[in-house]
DNA sequence: CCGATTCAGTCAGAAAGACTGACCATCTCG
DNA sequence: CGAGATGGTCAGTCTTTCTGACTGAATCGG
């Protein structure tokens, strides 16, 4: 289980960090009802509004889990949900005011682990990880 | 939410894709019986044996989880307890027989997998995110 | 070598997250 | 228009995880 770990261990392992420390500072600066699931459909809502459908598709859970994330990320107003003009059947799922300032915060703290990932592997080694990752994806992403 | 990409999720994309694809070999060579949970349990199970409370921690979830865990993968043939000869409170949790089996099964999914992303990627940029990855381990893994 | 503390693990109860299946309303296309 | 596809919800269930309380074993200071 040591030298040469798993390629899907060394991939998970910085992503568990990081989102960790984004729950920490979320949590710190008064977020603290935000769950894990609730912010990994959250994160995928596209700037103009998304359909439950799509955010479910692009977590990978059924359209009933994100329903019910949406409910309760509704409830804690983090988002909206208004008519989709375009299809009577959709409601779309829009950031609402508390979700705004809550991405802000999260992005700070991105930034921050980021900065010390690049102070760890120099700047050219972080852009040469980013690129191939970008590049992995179009692989590995089946939502483009 | 689109464009340059946040390194988490780009970090998360490539983990899912491959964790799916040996799930689903996993399911078509008979070990249909693995959960998700049970498997990140499973997959930190030292050579010689690992205490609940080490896979826990490794985890990232409460003993009391892996316990439960633990009991899952014992009644389906995947681990054996043995009590610890060096500490009477605690018992090793050791891979059996039909574990075994399952990992040499998920070894060769991985590789596979790898192969397909190495193809993507070409020889010289896989090494590169495997090196870089391994870097990173060092600022983003706890345990090691 | 003995009491206090720490540590490994379990039990009990509850909540979150996710699934399947059934269902209704609306849209799309022949 | 009518059939089938699509967006969403409701109901019920199972898995995973958590908190809190507890037992038994090890360890450490005096």
């Amino acid at each position: 289980m040591t030298e040469p770990l798993n390629t899907g261990l060394l991939l998970f392992l910085p992503y568990r960090a990081l989102e960790s420390r984004v729950f920490e500072g979320l949590a710190a600066a008064g977020f603290d009802d935000l769950t894990p699931a609730q912010a990994r459909v959250f994160q995928r809502i596209a700037p103009d509004g998304s359909r439950p459908t799509e955010l479910a598709e692009q977590a990978g859970i059924t359209k009933q889990s994100a329903g019910f994330l949406v409910d309760q990320l509704e409830r804690a107003g983090y988002v909206e949900r208004v008519p989709d003009p375009a299809d009577g059947r959709a409601r779309l799922v829009r950031v609402a005011e508390r979700g705004a300032r809550s991405v802000e915060v999260s992005r700070g703290i991105v930034a921050e682990v980021e900065a010390e990932w690049t102070a760890h592997l120099g700047v050219r080694r972080m852009a040469q990880l980013r690129r191939i990752l970008t590049d992995l994806r179009e692989i590995t992403d089946p939502w483009r």
